[in-house]
RNA sequence: GGGGGCGUAGCUCAAUUGGUUAGAGCGCUGCCCUGUCACGGCAGAGGUUACGGGUUCGAGCCCCGCCGCUCCCGCCA
């Protein structure tokens, strides 16, 4: 070992002891006689002290030269500092280290960007950041995020594996199975024009895992997705990735529940109560507008369709005679909202479909806004007592088709609880987690544009036991044993139960799906031909490994818990990938490029 | 693919809204300093205002284009 100690190790015992540390340059206070070097590792820092009178000149200089994060390694005996010197912000404050030799490690250039002090080394741009990744890791609460990262894997492993979990590898190699995101494609050398293609999720393999007897699989699993970033979202990411045999719906809550418990008294030291609640997708949307309510705050979403059916307001009354709804948001104390947050409320609103927006601002003892006059007194008593309409409130509706007016509502539900947050009128504390499993999805959607039905999870997901003779008559009221787990309105995780009999599966992809039978076999087959020699029921879930990791730092970003990330157009900023490769790599792959030019 | 925000010294930001030589703090360089801990003091260097066009007597500021970062919509079975 080059030292004896780390940075955060020496205390008033270690007084009169020779030691040797390594580790950066933290901080250099050159008070000309004196020279005094904090030097930090990960667990913490310590000040060293250069004294002229008891150090060979050569060596005084060599500390004088230093510069920021410099890696040195110094040896000299331990003492207590001074009277009156002690620094309480450090816990090896209270002692410091005489050099009696130093020896540089690597002399650091001057930085791209300060990172001694947390304050600014926060605020650098992103893009410094990200190409200086080494640098911005070193930064505290960066490295704090990946330590948390660690921990929180090695106690999940360690909670499997008590629970009976084998923790299986799937092939990253896999092939392309078109349904669902955007594939990265490998081509493969060894059979012209064919190709690899990374997986989306460990889906098919795990479920393979279950015909195979493993009966319990996890893994800490890297998918791939080639759609576009958002401050959630990575081309690569990681999975808690779970599948389990011989089990029900409750046995996945259950087994979550206990998992999260667990992470979060680890991580956390707090206990979180279980079990969670249960939400059923209809009153999810219902209520927040939202498949993954925030439930940390109300504001929910109110129903008007019974009073304003018939309405003289034609764009309430109209929406309920086409057999639409009229919801209603009160967002208490928002009446101040500024002009051009309504505007923007409206073109929220807009984008997902809506006409406009209407609003009423209590002001002044006044019910004002542009639709007011076309209200009767028993439309507005309505509202009155519903929404306990008070001094300084705003009202906000939308109305239509039931499933785009909840939705509309929800956005600007949450548009509304950043303008009252920022406002300082809606306070959240930062320890409250609001867990809830959203339940009885629908287990299709239609597609309106290409005329057809399509999985709302994946077509492996079961559909309640009772709809599955309505699958091929009332489509739209089949429920899927499909779960999502939500904190904060974040979707942590989700999954199902599985499809287990081959009959039931070649229905969904062939007459419900639409999915054409040889293509069928060509893309599932293997599935369908394994679930004909013995497939146990089985279900399971995916937990999004670094939104949970971003939601215990208290962060919005999963950049923040990656250790090198890429940017929102896909590439790595230190690196500089994705980026061409020479004619010969392409011509052992058979392959020719058709790159546009750009003018 | 679409919409919004940002881009000025190595870093964080300013520049009286189109008007003299683009400033400050930190960092950097040099000098001074023996108890600092974001040490302090003095001096200095450092700018193609992302990039390319345009309007104007005059552009960091206005217009067009382009690049990068970021947030959102679409997308994410």
């Amino acid at each position: 070992m080059k030292r004896t100690h780390h940075c955060n190790e020496l205390r008033p015992a270690h007084i009169g002891q020779t030691v040797t540390l390594c580790g950066w340059v933290h901080s250099r206070r050159d008070l000309g006689g004196v020279i005094f070097i904090d030097i930090r590792d990960r667990e913490g820092r310590t000040q060293t002290v250069f004294d002229p009178s008891d150090l060979p000149k050569e060596v005084f200089d060599r500390a004088a030269a230093l510069r920021s994060e410099s890696v040195v390694r110094v040896t000299g005996r331990v003492r207590s500092r001074p009277e009156g010197t002690n620094n309480a912000k450090i816990p090896t404050g209270e002692i410091e280290v005489m050099v009696r030799e130093l020896e540089v490690l690597n002399l650091a250039d001057p930085l791209p960007f300060q990172i001694d002090d947390p304050e600014t080394a926060s605020r650098v741009n992103e893009e410094l950041r990200l190409k200086y990744r080494f640098l911005d890791l070193r930064r505290p609460e960066l490295a704090r995020n990946i330590r948390l990262r660690s921990k929180v894997a090695i106690v999940t492993r360690q909670f499997m594996d008590e629970q009976g979990f084998l923790e299986v590898e799937t092939p990253i190699l896999f092939k392309s199975t078109p349904e669902g995101a955007r594939e990265f494609l490998v081509p493969n050398r060894r059979d012209p024009g064919t190709f690899y293609a990374l997986p989306q999720s460990p889906q098919q393999f795990k479920q393979i895992l279950m015909v195979g007897g493993i009966e319990r699989y996890y893994q800490i699993a890297r998918c791939f997705r080639d759609e576009d970033q958002r401050a959630d979202r990575q081309l690569e990411f990681t999975q808690i990735d779970i599948e389990m045999s011989f089990i029900e719906r409750e046995d996945i809550y259950a087994l979550i529940e206990g998992l999260l418990k667990r992470i979060w008294k680890t991580a956390l030291d707090q206990d979180i109560a279980t079990p969670f609640k249960r939400m059923p997708f209809v009153e999810a949307m219902s209520r927040y507008g939202m498949d993954k309510p925030d439930t940390r705050f109300s504001m929910e979403l109110a129903d008007f369709t019974e009073e304003f059916c018939g309405s003289q307001f034609k764009v309430f009354g109209g929406a309920v005679a086409a057999g639409g709804v009229v919801k209603a948001i009160n967002a208490k104390g928002l009446a101040c909202a500024t002009q051009g947050q309504i505007e923007s409320m409206t073109e929220l609103a807009k984008s997902f479909g809506a006409k406009g927006l209407a609003f009423i601002k209590v002001e002044n003892g006044e019910w004002k806004s542009p639709i007011v006059r076309f209200l009767t007194d028993a439309e507005k008593a309505a509202l009155q007592t519903k929404l306990a309409i008070e001094e300084g409130d705003l009202i906000l509706f939308a109305a239509g088709e039931w499933l785009a007016a909840c939705e509309i509502l929800g956005r600007i539900r949450l548009y509304a609880a950043e303008v009252l947050k920022a406002a300082g009128k809606l306070v959240i504390p930062a320890d409250r987690f609001d867990f809830l499993w959203v339940v009885d999805f629908p287990l299709l959607s239609f597609d309106k544009e290409q005329n057809r039905w399509y999985s709302s999870h994946h077509p492996f997901t079961a559909p309640v036991a009772e709809d599955i003779p309505l699958l091929k008559t009332e489509t739209r009221k089949v429920r899927g044993q499909h779960y999502d787990v939500v904190v904060n309105g974040v979707e942590l995780g989700g999954g199902s139960i599985r499809i287990h009999q081959p009959d039931v599966q070649k229905t969904v992809f062939e007459e419900v799906l639409q999915i054409p039978p040889d293509e069928t076999k060509l893309r599932f087959g293997y599935m369908l031909e394994a679930f004909r020699y013995g497939a146990p029921p089985h279900g399971g879930i995916a937990l999004g490994f670094d939104r949970l990791i971003a939601i215990l730092c208290n962060t919005p970003s999963i950049r923040d818990v990656i250790a090198f990330p890429k940017t929102a157009k896909g590439t790595d900023l230190m690196t500089d990938a994705p980026a061409p490769v020479p004619a010969k790599q392409l011509r052992e792959l058979y392959l020719e490029l058709k790159v546009p030019k750009k003018e």
